[in-house]
DNA sequence: TATGATTGTGGGAGCGCTCTCATGGTTCAT
DNA sequence: ATGAACCATGAGAGCGCTCCCACAATCATA
């Protein structure tokens, strides 16, 4: 067995400062320009004109060799390198964006209501995009998780505030979850809202095409012969949940089936709540369900599993994200994929533009969906069946 | 059915700022002190000073009141409190950064190897406790996902620059993944590890006792009458890997239980790596096994249905880390539970008293695991028949 | 050779705060 | 009455950059 360190157990707690330790802790500078300070923590001071005076160079022209702007003969642009190099130099950051005016840092904000789905799959895939994109571009990404009525007011005043962010990305989140949105214009700092907002209209923003993805979704088990279909959507506080819900009634009416109230239940776009909807759903007998997302379509499956049927045999399903999970679930879950990196990306360059172009008129950008067929609808039996 | 905004498809594209558009937003000051700038963004450029006149007192006053501080009477204190209410004041963050030398800003640093299983439950949990925490004392949270090679360098020059943050969590990664460690030492900037590093000793870390948890796992399945006991390992590069087979191992040879070599596979903390490891372990015929995840334990169970065998009767499980899905899964897993939230608020604070107070000697902080007992390790057939 | 454009370099004025120190007024024990 | 201590306030010097402008040296053009 692998020796572990021998400080392999808990709570090696040290002394908090004493006073008699700051008295003895004069400040102290080294020949090289680094220095302990009061705190005790070495930090090493370097600046421009440190780097300046060791190349024999202005501040300027340092300037210019570490911004990698023109106008720098070579090999005093070499000699600066070196002097960089051999020091450790690194620009300091609060410096560049108070002379500058720009942070380069972006912030990601997610609403409260976001906060306890969290785990849902769709937003760790949704940040990796995002993180991608930021570091393509040389941005830094700053999170904000929303987890309480007093987070909120923080957070807000810590995002309005002018020298951090230079633009905000901002989860489209429950109905009563949006102020966020007008108080970033009311601070005038560039945002792209992640999803369609419900209450402006005049704010750029990115979404799927939630309608017709859930519409293609319905169309689809019509298509299978289903005839009984029911749907578990997503929060009616939310534009996706009711989007979803939208494109799902449409379906069914462009294509002359009936609708049943009882076939519609609500659900909360956790696994639980996927369970206790199809709990609820299950009395009125539904051949088909359309959930509004994977994970609580995997809910929706354990509930029915637990009443004794199968899938899809005794009801298919269909589910809606597309997250890693679908594929190996049993059965595989057929559902509709939304393009979550592409998503990111896409959101972060419109912020950048929106930054660098300044204000433009809102845009709104779409993006397309894809039915993604695996078993859980039964298309597959039904092919062999009609084939 | 809801009515649709009139801008609801794709691709409303607008102009880029044209060279006349340019020339037409000159320069525009109103007499509130706000600006429309050259790109056409409105700036409230409201500084200090400008409070401090309309106030009618001196900027070193309305800093006060601004932080906080003592010595402002009472009447003074209300009056700027009232311009600044008026006004929509907020301080710059990066003019408070340069002057205090204290971003309020801590990093959380992913590595490469984790990128790919950031999807895993655990690390958006763990992202919320860190983020809650970072509420909490008024810190904002930086996120640094290292997606590639390329992104490495760039983000190691960002982590590293002073003036962006005050201090750094860096989550312990694979084993040729650890270089972020030395570069933050070397750049004197505050860190705590996520989980124990491998290369280095004298760095802060948390960590939770994965030999013990993984021990008791195993103890478990062996006071549970199960002597072929196999295990799927995370991956051999990683620490968290290492221990929990370590502790595995030990526990099989405390109580004299035989280990079979070809009942340790490893994994790679995926669903599917958990899938593909239980199907070369299949043929040795386990009677349970010890998953070291649970996204790979439910990986696992799916390759032992596909086998047509069945859960806990065939084959038993156990898990680590008890993410939600485990409750909820068929059968409901039991596994080794995680203080995760805990684990990122105690990491937040120890980062925090090392911002404070400075240098000392590193700590190391291992947080205690809990066995969950669920269905799928037998224990409630066992206790029927033993019981 | 005179003239202007181009390039490399340095100087200086901020960016918007914090923080130390000076100042004058008040309170209180001696 | 005297000075020590304590407040409330303001002035000023940075923090470490960027960016504009001045200037000299070089180059192309007439």
């Amino acid at each position: 067995m692998r020796a572990l360190p021998q400080s392999y157990h808990t709570s090696q707690f040290l002394n908090k400062k004493s006073k008699q330790n700051v008295d003895f802790c004069e400040e102290f500078v080294r020949e090289d320009g680094s220095a302990t300070n009061l705190t005790g923590v070495m930090v090493s001071n370097l600046t421009l004109e440190d780097i300046a005076e060791q190349a024999g160079v202005s501040r300027s022209t340092v300037s210019r060799v570490v911004n990698d702007l023109p106008n720098v003969s070579e090999d005093v642009r070499r000699r600066v390198l070196d002097v960089i190099q051999q020091t450790g130099y690194h620009p300091n950051a609060a410096a560049r964006t108070l002379a500058s005016q720009r942070s380069w840092t972006l912030g990601l904000v997610l609403p409260q209501s976001v906060f306890q789905f969290f785990t849902d799959p769709y937003f760790p895939h949704l940040t990796k995009g995002i993180a991608q994109a930021c570091n393509e571009h040389n941005y830094t990404l700053a999170l904000f998780l929303v987890s309480s009525k007093e987070d909120e007011k923080k957070i807000f005043t810590r995002v309005t505030r002018k020298g951090l962010l230079d633009g905000v990305l901002v989860q489209s989140g429950h109905h009563g979850d949006q102020q966020i949105i007008g108080h970033l214009m009311d601070a005038d700092i560039p945002q792209v809202v992640l999803g369609r907002p419900q209450h402006f209209d005049n704010v750029t923003f990115v979404d799927v095409d939630n309608v017709s993805g859930a519409y293609n979704a319905a169309v689809h088990l019509i298509r299978l012969g289903y005839r009984r279909i029911a749907t578990i959507t997503g929060p009616n506080l939310s534009a996706v949940g009711l989007d979803r819900h939208a494109g799902f009634t449409k379906a069914l009416n462009d294509r002359g089936v009936r609708l049943d109230e009882a076939l519609v239940v609500e659900g909360d776009f956790t696994e639980s709540g996927g369970y206790y909807a199809m709990q609820r759903l299950l009395p009125a007998r539904p051949e088909a369900v359309f959930v509004a997302s994977d994970l609580m379509a995997i809910g929706a499956i354990r509930a029915v599993r637990e009443a004794g049927l199968s899938i899809p045999s005794d009801i298919a399903f269909i589910g809606f994200d597309d997250v890693p999970l679908a594929a190996t679930n049993d059965p595989p879950l057929t559902t509709i994929r939304q393009p979550v990196v592409q998503f990111g990306v896409r959101a972060v360059e419109l912020l950048m533009d929106l930054i660098e172009n300044g204000i433009h008129p809102p845009r709104h950008v779409i993006m397309d969906t894809q039915l993604i067929i695996r078993d859980s609808c039964g298309a597959i039996r039904k092919d062999l069946i009609s084939g």
